[in-house]
DNA sequence: GTTAAATAGGACTATTTTAAGCCTATTGCC
DNA sequence: GGCAATAGGCTTAAAATAGTCCTATTTAAC
């Protein structure tokens, strides 16, 4: 339970790559995938993702690739899980009330969604500049 | 990403029924599955691992059943998540190492282990008689 | 303008995990 | 002994995740 997916891992560990590169430098998914250890189909996937939320920009054609799309200071843990996964839901009633069968007389809803923003709040406070140093040390 | 099993909601609604029914009370599978309006198969298997992790209590026999195996004060959602899922791992290197392809080279693992603790510190910080209060209001 | 190298993305398949269900003990009160 | 309960192994079903394949589009280089 609780665990991070696969596609968010290859995710945080691109915009980190791409992060020690520097904003300017337009990377492609098979450098990233050669130098990170991933397969390149699925990574590409996960760039698309991070593309559309904005933490990466893309240049198509030859000499195409991806760069940041913002500095490593705005950019947060959360922003990548949400990117690549959506808005996070620990219960399932929370992605759709019928999900669950007792719904209604649920008792535990509160405390449920006190505790996912409690989550998502520790996602929220580590931006890729702070994680980057941590890195480093 | 990030959501919690089924088999721990079914735990944590019957360990708050149980609590609201007193320690001593001892309750079937059959009435919580009923009462609470889940499989009945399904919560019994829940209910065997929250016993062997000595949070419930059970007694066999005709008149037998489960009941609180300790203190409302003494069980935690955390305790209730360990019984049930076994111990935490965000990442799946955290499983087994050869899990990850990429384990000797990885970055991220430090940060990962610490985010790992403090969700695990949220869930912790949470009694079955805190979290009762808060629904009682 | 053709080619080649890249992203974009839809559709599909495979794998793994989760959720259930089934069946057979075993226990213990009546 | 019979019945109503837990104990738990084994199997199946469903859902989520991971990964692949294929085709289009873009654009630099020739």
């Amino acid at each position: 339970m609780l665990q991070v997916s696969r596609k968010f891992e290859y995710g945080l560990h691109a915009v980190t790559y791409l992060a020690t590169k520097g904003l300017g430098r337009v990377v492609t998914v098979k450098e990233m995938a050669d130098e990170i250890g991933f397969s390149q189909e699925f990574l590409s996937k996960a760039m698309q993702s991070l593309k559309r939320a904005g933490i990466a920009a893309s240049v198509q054609g030859v000499k195409g690739g991806y760069r940041l799309g913002k500095a490593t200071e705005e950019i947060t843990v959360a922003d990548i899980a949400i990117a690549i996964e959506g808005e996070p839901h620990l219960v399932r009633c929370g992605v759709k009330a019928d999900r669950c069968e007792i719904f209604s007389s649920c008792h535990h809803r509160g405390y449920m969604n006190i505790l996912q923003h409690k989550i998502q709040g520790l996602l929220n406070a580590t931006t890729i500049h702070t994680l980057l140093k941590e890195i480093e040390r």
